[in-house]
DNA sequence: CATGAATGAGGCTTCATTCAT
DNA sequence: CATGAATGAAGCCTCATTCAT
């Protein structure tokens, strides 16, 4: 289902909505940073940017006037995807599949994409990120927290952003070594890698999720 | 016992021990480069820990050909740390105690030092700093991960490697704003920070620690 | 015939032609550089380029991103002065003259410019440079070759290489001390100079180019 | 025949003859100097020429003060094999022989060797260099000059510095890419070289020698 | 508006030279 | 004497940012 080429029009420093090619330009050049940011890592020059984008460098500047609002931009994007994982996730009974779904979503986008990890884990650019981050989940966190204490069990004390946290520490469980170029979410599952033995992200995910429950489950 | 009172005599490139003076100056630009990265971050430039040395440029290059080098003398200090928490650790009877207290002190190692943090997280150094964390930690993490196995009721596929994947967690729960530079363990206690409420990173200690009991303890 | 008034306007890596500001700066910058090879050898800063063609390093980077591309470019200037003489030569009827006139000239800019001769003779560059110089005027070398032998009674195993041979040996003829800034052709035929009584350059020019007759010509 | 060690002991600024150590010392420099400049060219650093002698760099300064009398030095060592080479010349009846083999051996020295070349060739080190070879060549190359005049048949106006003109110019033909590992007098001979067909090296040298006489010989 | 040219500060690194050990 | 440590100037290059076209 396209979006409807004409919503959101993202308004200018003076609150103009952009003109068409201007916003055309936008969506390149953000896309582009995206990519950047993902192989390159978020500290990528902006000329290397604009080469990707096809533009030159003064229209990435125009657009975003430093690397902090382009580093939100693309978090915003980022950020969509999270709710839409969140709002999956509240559409499921079971509080605790929920909030393995959402956690385990949102760690895995960290682990697939570099420029994602270092904006919520990268001292350089984590003020900008991670604050954004909070404030766009925060609403869908916390509903998540009330069902799993209401009616999952979990630990009276439980919190939104609990979850924020194992989110952030599922993140950092990335391969320690450069991404390999082949496809698939090459990550912790590679029997190579450092994460490791015996089973990787998921069973970490089941581990820290699980963590929360008041009586743990009983292990198989 | 002929041992000259310096213990770990570095040797040089031929394994020749270095002159009395080279030895110093290489302690001192080591604890200056220890200094920068933990208030700058590890991508600090040579020139400025040179300055904070007090040496030359020239004097940093000679003792650390690259930042390689450098990084890695860095961590092998803070690994000598770690080594003292795990024998620690090891002396205790109770292998819960001794697995929060190894797990604890490694975490909060590098939620104190932005630069030990960096060079375990960041995708730029996490390739020369894990490997050597790994290197040196594991024997003294599988000897506790087998005592919890075998004493603890612990989860029977239990690794050392997990309390590796622990600690990095953990690690990753650092403040998302620049460190205050006042004393003390500032960080995730802090009331106002954003790990935060309602108890911070002894909580998420706790936490995943107890996340790897068979049968989790009742909760008070 | 619509061309611009400007010849050979020199294009970028993706082929569009530079913009008038820009192909300004690299002319004065070539022109810069040229001065600097001539006076300093071709190792000479890029800083200092820069500073002689008054403008910040950067742009010397832009139009010329390594030092091969600047030699080649400055090369490609020269070259053209020797494709000139080359002209005027095959313009003679005596194949001799023109020989005589082709191979001075072509020496005699290797005395007068250190910049090329170093391009030509040293080391470093000599591979960027001579093989430019070769592919430039290799037809006109076997053309005066070929007129030689067929007009000329010069050897018949007479090549153009052979040619190209020679404007290189003479080309090492340069005096062995700096120049001096004086005006004119300061170069061999300075009466102190070691290469020497009693007739410097031209005598060896005529002594090289008439090795290559097959009878050679009776002496005065 | 070894040379008597005690003899020309060479001496200090001060005039006295140096230690024994010492002037082992020096020679091992030296040859490593020599090695260095061969392979690397004559601009390669003093730290470089202590390594491959297995020397502190203060050692390489305490006998070379600075590279001009390493330059020196080494020249003077490459000039005593000319001078052999003159003695042989020297001993033949036939002055044109003679001429053919003093010239081709000094030239051919400059192909094989890489500092050397560069010692009479570049600038930044020709105004050391080729002072000193002239200083001590010219009274057998003047000698030769003299036989070729008087019983060859040679131009009237022929000199001894023409000869040394002659070697320079050879000297010039090295090939243009870095000189192969292989042994041998790797040169203009190869084939693929561009000093090249049809004959190289030899080639050139029969024509300039040849260029001298009065009444050139008939050719085959 | 879009472009990409220009700028120069700043990081990296090497080396000639001096000097303490 | 020999050593090799220390120094710092100087070259290399990149890039964030501004601005003329």
């Amino acid at each position: 289902m396209p979006q409807p080429p004409e919503h959101s029009p993202v308004p200018d420093a003076v609150g103009r909505p952009l003109r068409r090619d201007a916003r055309r330009n936008r969506e390149v050049v953000l896309a582009a940073a995206r990519r950047m940011f993902a192989e390159h890592g978020a500290d990528c020059s902006f000329e290397d940017i604009a080469r990707e984008a096809g533009v030159g460098v003064g229209t990435v500047y125009r657009r975003f006037p430093d690397r902090r609002t382009l580093i939100e931009a693309i978090l915003e994007q980022r950020v969509e995807d999270v709710d839409a994982a969140a709002a999956d996730a509240l559409r499921l009974d079971d509080p605790w599949a929920a909030a393995r779904l959402f956690v385990g979503a949102a760690a895995r986008m960290q682990l697939e994409d570099r420029g994602l990890r270092e904006l919520l884990h990268d001292h350089r650019f984590v003020s900008a990120g991670l604050a954004l981050l909070r404030r766009r989940i925060t609403p869908a966190a916390e509903e998540l927290a009330r069902r799993l204490r209401d009616h999952g069990a979990a630990r009276t004390d439980l919190t939104g952003q609990d979850l924020v946290a194992l989110i952030r520490m599922l993140g950092s469980l990335a391969p320690d070594r450069p991404e390999t170029a082949g496809p698939g979410p090459s990550g912790p599952d590679d029997p190579d890698d450092p994460v490791g033995p015996p089973a990787g992200f998921e069973r970490y995910l089941d581990l820290v999720v699980d963590a929360l429950r008041r009586e743990p489950p009983a292990r198989p």
